[in-house]
Parts: C-alpha cells; structure tokens; sequence
DNA sequence: TTGACTTATATGTCTAGACATATAATCGTA
DNA sequence: TACGATTATATGTCTAGACATATAAGTCAA
C-alpha cells in the first residue's frame, strides 16, 4: 500500500540522472538546452567526474540527451513520436499467450530471383532465393500467415535448410545475426487465398506487417505476415522522458 | 563504395560489447546462460574491471542481459525485438510529408463520465470527460480521423480548452507531460460512418491506433486513430546489435 | 571575406585501486 | 530434515587521477 515512501535514497549518479530527468521532462530544460558541464556537475553534486559521466552515459543511452565533443550536452528533441513496439517472434508470442503453438509449411520454392523478388528484396541483382509460405496457429486456430523470401547470397545455408517443421524466422534468428531492420505496419481486407489461409471471410480486415532485414547493407530476407485484424493486437509501451 | 574496410578499431570496452552481443544474437550464448563473470573477462581482455563493467552495464540498460549481484550475469529471455516505431504527431507526420496539414473539429463535449467512458479510460470513477470527434487531412484530402476521451480529473486545464483550431493532440502534449503510454495497433474494415468521415469505401481496411496515455499511473487520455489501411504505413525501424 | 592553421576545451576512454551490498552456498543447530 | 546464522563472492558504486580526440572558436594570411 505504501505510498512510495523512498526510505532509502538511491545512489548518487542515479540521483544526478533523476534530477535531469526531472528538468527534461517539467520541461525546465526544453529540446535543444545545454545541460552543465561535467565539471560543473561534478563541482555541483561534490562528486568525482566518472560518477556525473555515469549519469550523463545513460542518459545519452536513453537518447534523453546528446553528447558532442567540445560543445557539451543537449536536451534531445522529445521521443513522444517514438514507442518500443515489442514484436515477438511468433512462437514466443503464442507460447507466452498460455496457448499451444502449431506450424504449418505450406510451400517452399528454391528459385532464380525474379524480378519481382529483386524489387522485394530491394537488391539490384541476386542470385537464387527461397521463397517459403507458412501458417503459425495458436491452440490449432490459424493465427497468422507468412509468406517469406531469403536472399540465398546473403544466407547460402538457408538453401539446405528443410522448413517443414522449424519456422524460417526461429531457423533465421538462430544462424544469422541481423544489423537492421524495418517494419511496415498497414492494413488489408482479406482476399480469396488469404481467407482461406486464415480461416476467416472474405473481405475480414487484416493487420500486414512487411519486415526486411539486412546485415550491414546486404538484405537477408523480406517477410510479409499476415493477422486478422479482429483478433491481434500490436501492443507498443513506452515509457515518457 | 567501401566495403566496410573497418580501419578505426572501436574502442575496448565497444569491442566487448559487441562480442557478447554478437554470441547472444547468433544463440551461441541462448537465453539463460550465464556470461563470464566480469573478473574472467578482465583476464581475457587485459583490461580494468571498470572497463569490462562499462561494457556489460550497458547491456543491461539494453535489456540484453540481467545482472545478479553473486549470481552473475545472464542472457535475458526476452528474444523479442524491439523496435522504435515512429508514431509521429500527425501535423509533424503531414507537414514532413510535404504535404499541407488540416484540421477540423467534427464534435466536442463535456460530459459526466459514463460507464462506457470509464471502462475506455480504464479509471474506477471519473467525474467529467471531454469527447472530441475530430479530422486530420493531408492538401484538403482525409488522412485520419481522431476519436478522444480526456480524463477532466487529470487534466482540469481541457475543460476550457476550445479545441477548433488546435487540435487535442498538439494542445496535451504542451500542457500535460506524460510519462507513460500504449499504443494497440489493430485493422478493421470501415462502418457506414468511419467511411464517410474518411471518404472511403463502406468495407475498405482501416489501420486502428489506440493510444492511452498515464501520468504516473493517473489516466490522461484515451484516443482512437482511424486511418484507410492503404494510403497509410506505419514504419517502425530498428537496430540490431 | 574567405580559407587554412592553431588552440582551448568538453567529452571519451581507461586505470588501479576502494568499500558497499545483496545473495548463493555453506555450515551448524534444533 | 528443516531452518537459521555465517561466509564467500560477484556485482554496484565511487575516486582521483591520466591521456586521447573531436571540434568550437579564435588567429592569421591570402
């Protein structure tokens, strides 16, 4: 029940974390402020100058503030257009939902890009790709389809890979280490196969989302996963600062 | 062009930290397991404890890894993505889009809370809400429609706020600070209604933004988004490792 | 006025210590 | 066997220095 009664005090770089956060945020030091210097700082709180870097160290982490050489620190423009949208690899999501996880492979195709893959792959020329389509279902309800391409000239293993009973995104995350990615997050009204696929009507609305993936500028795969829209959320927290 | 030739090495404790973010990234070291301790990494490395503590807090602040005082450090099982998923504001969202923002105010009211309102602000007892109905477009053509409940008890300012010029969004977010919030990112087909509002197709995708906005665990706002599903995309890119 | 050079300075990284503190593991006792 | 006290240890925080480095700002010449 208690009222937050802060007994014990925290640390001191926490405490000179806080203090700034608490200026960013009342908006006492608006976007584009220089907050003190470290010797100052350090003069201010009678403390060594590792302890205020610590502080400024993970604020600057938090993209609270930014750091430049010789000029000092400044007040970030604010992150509100900005949210830790959590997306999960499939199985987890299922997994931590309490319901059974199924996978399907539905097709898989070794294939000479076409040009269609290259423009998805966003690559000029490419070798051989494998294109896979799957369904991932929760408590034997389809829960989402998958229709997946993998750059064989960035990933030559997924080649040998056999996708009947691990889901590509398990099989990728395990032996590539993605750089980058993008999302991109719309909206459709289910067409024939989509239905069928899903198990829904016609016409259901569904929620897409396009992913790409690259390792230092070179793509490792495009995948484009599909929900309906009725029954799955994209839950994104963030917290303020 | 350059492909990476990778001249400047990083500095010592970077070095560190992508090594261990590499072995978490590719399953080397799976979630659970627990890395070297700090004084074996000093030993591997030739350097400071500081040094190495430097590189493993930070992945701690990263969420890649969880310290335990005694214990050490493990990897976290969260091997879900995050992603920084820029909502922006929708006039910032419009204006960088080279396009011109317009808005206009379809219904506001003041009202005692009903239980519907209580329940979407998710408060046990509300006194008065403000309801606004309002349009986003982007050179005179529908780009949202917005659909708000601000909580009168957290934010008493609202109640004489006229919002036919500025929009709600833009008018909280300089006088609120928040400090928490969730977006639920879902698809619906549009009704007779949202159609019209949008100047859409009855039965055409719509992408759903709700938003719920805290402030220190005190409820602000609650706020639906309905944008057509085909003309709108929401990009969300992340950075691995 | 412009461009090249120099300098001052704030941050970036690192060290070799120190003491604090939470807690896993051990030991001893009921 | 179960439980309580003790101990060992890994992390948490901090210091008072050091040198590196990027760069804003000032200086001077063309």
């Amino acid at each position: 029940m208690s009222l937050v009664t802060d007994a014990d005090k925290p640390t001191l770089y926490k405490r000179i974390r806080a203090d700034i956060e608490k200026r960013i945020l009342t908006g006492e030091w608006p976007p584009g402020h220089r907050i003190p210097f470290e010797h100052e700082l350090v003069a201010r709180y009678g403390c060594s100058r590792m302890t205020v870097n610590k502080a400024l160290s993970e604020l600057a982490q938090a993209d609270l503030i930014e750091r430049r050489r010789r000029a000092g620190s400044f007040v970030r423009r604010p992150q509100h257009q900005s949210a830790v949208l959590k997306i999960a690899d499939i199985r987890a999501e299922i997994t931590a939902l309490g319901r059974s996880y199924g996978y399907e492979l539905i097709g898989r195709k070794l294939r000479a890009a076409t040009a269609a893959d290259r423009d998805r792959l966003g690559v000029k020329k490419a070798g051989k790709v494998v294109a896979i389509t799957c369904r991932h279902s929760a408590d034997k309800v389809p829960f989402a389809v998958e229709d997946r391409l993998i750059d064989l000239s960035s990933v030559p293993d997924a080649a040998a890979a056999d996708f009947s009973r691990e889901p590509p995104g398990s099989w990728l995350l395990h032996h590539v280490p993605w750089t980058e990615a993008e999302h991109t997050i719309s909206a459709i009204v289910a067409d024939d196969r989509t239905a069928e696929a899903l198990d829904i009507a016609v016409g259901a609305p569904c929620l897409v989302i396009d992913r790409y993936t690259w390792r230092s500028a070179r793509t490792i795969t495009a995948v484009r996963l599909l929900y309906p829209g009725d029954s799955h959320r994209l839950v994104a927290r963030f917290k303020g600062g």
